[in-house]
DNA sequence: CTTGAATCTGTAGTTGCTACAGGGTTTATC
DNA sequence: GATAAACCCTGTAGCAACTACAGATTCAAG
């Protein structure tokens, strides 16, 4: 049984975040002292982890949710839960493409500006034109 | 002269978000008609352009206000300018090397995942798992 | 029993928009 | 000149995923 800060250092969760979990339906409503201070124990640190893991690794909330039920409704299979890593990972794909796309067109410009101490720059001027090609 | 409608549509940009730009000072005050209408000029219409562009090569807002400054201000110069871009560029590339990072980390995962109807998967326990390495 | 640390609830802020509601204005048509 | 349709106005609330308070209460240690 620990306190929501035994929990936050436990998780490296910050503890608005924890009840910010628990107001949207993240993570279950722990029993409480008689004062009304929170207590949690060893299945709800097992679920904030899993959580935390699911997030750093991308997952939006809602997804997490999803998996979060597919794990709590206890007759998930692989295949449910590939799914929705292939889906992410989908995701991730396109945003690295985006991002490569951007690092490049931001290249071009940047690189025809010699960051000199000249009152005209060829980067402004390319922000000033529609998008070419 | 044009209205809002069509400011909208020569840049591509939604009306909500002209007039939220005008809100948070990133377009200038246009003059408005009688009825209180707003009317844009040239002047406008290059300036919404900018922003846009500037967005889409994934400046933040208040980095399009510093580049907004600069020109504002008419004495900037490209050393100005290029830090300013660089810095993005510096962004961009850690976003990149995040999102590689996760992609791969998630690709591992995914691949001891066969995806068969069994009510258990190397997924979820590797998310049951704290970070490792 | 007192102090100080921890926790409580509730609300507001962040970024960059988007989506209304409930009005007023402009323009085209009759 | 009336009317209708299309447009525009302000102001506010919503989205994701937290974070940061304020002001009150509770807990643990000495």
């Amino acid at each position: 049984m620990v306190t929501i800060g035994g929990l936050s250092k436990q998780t490296g969760c910050n503890i608005e975040t924890i009840r910010y979990y628990e107001r949207i339906g993240i993570l279950l409503k722990p029993p409480r002292t008689e004062g009304g201070h929170r207590l949690y124990e060893r299945e709800h640190i097992k679920r904030l982890v899993f959580v935390r893991r699911s997030r750093e690794l991308g997952f939006s909330l809602d997804e997490v949710r999803t998996l979060l039920r597919l794990v709590d409704g206890k007759r998930y299979t692989c295949r449910e839960v590939k799914a929705v890593t292939e889906r992410h990972l989908e995701d991730i794909k396109k945003k690295l493409s985006d991002l490569r796309r951007l690092q490049k067109t931001l290249r071009d410009i940047s690189s025809q500006c010699e960051g000199g101490s000249v009152p005209d720059c060829p980067i402004i001027d390319a922000l000033f034109e529609e998008k070419r090609q």
